[in-house]
DNA sequence: GCCAACGTTGGC
DNA sequence: GCCAACGTTGGC
């Protein structure tokens, strides 16, 4: 089991339209960085739970969290050429992109906003916090994980 | 909208 | 394989 953080900005996707989709899942599609592909191609697996991230926004943070409930398959908006992620480069017999499938399973009260990650010396090793960290998917450990999860409820972690 | 940081591309 | 130029990310 698993722990991730996936970044998306909410004028493209946010958390409510995941919740709005039939079954509340949906496909994680459009990834086009190759760290953050292996992760998900790699690593992810059916089970694992992920912190929703809201970038490029007015108040970026942590919104909710997802399972991902199908491991990764070819991402077919790279074969799109109407899609916004098309890759003229990627080969439909070798795909170079992947995406997963991905289930609301909750929203916060209030989000858990960048600002008040960086407050805590429990999370200054985060990824997400990292100078420069432009990776839109990432791995974050149990520790750290409780530790937000603590922040977004008002409880002690476990 | 600015711009620092980073990733990718392509000439050599 | 180097590296300059360019494109993108994402906080502010």
């Amino acid at each position: 089991m698993n722990y991730w953080l996936m970044k998306s900005e909410p004028d493209t996707y946010a958390i409510d339209d995941l919740e709005k989709q039939p079954r509340k899942t949906d496909h994680w599609d459009g990834i086009r960085n190759y760290q953050a592909r292996n992760f998900m191609r790699d690593e992810m697996k059916k089970g694992d739970l992920a912190f929703f991230y809201h970038s490029n926004c007015n108040d970026p943070g942590i919104v909710g969290i997802m399972e991902i409930v199908k491991e990764a398959y070819p991402d077919f908006t790279a074969c799109d050429p109407n899609s916004a992620y098309f890759d003229p480069k990627s080969d439909a017999n070798n795909p170079r992109w992947y995406m997963v499938d991905v289930k609301f399973k909750c929203r916060f009260d209030k989000t858990v906003t960048l600002k008040e990650l960086k407050q805590y010396s429990a999370l200054e090793s985060m990824r997400l916090l990292q100078r420069g960290n432009r990776l839109s998917i990432m791995p974050v450990n149990t520790a750290e994980w409780r530790f937000i999860l603590s922040l977004a409820t008002g409880k002690q972690p476990a």
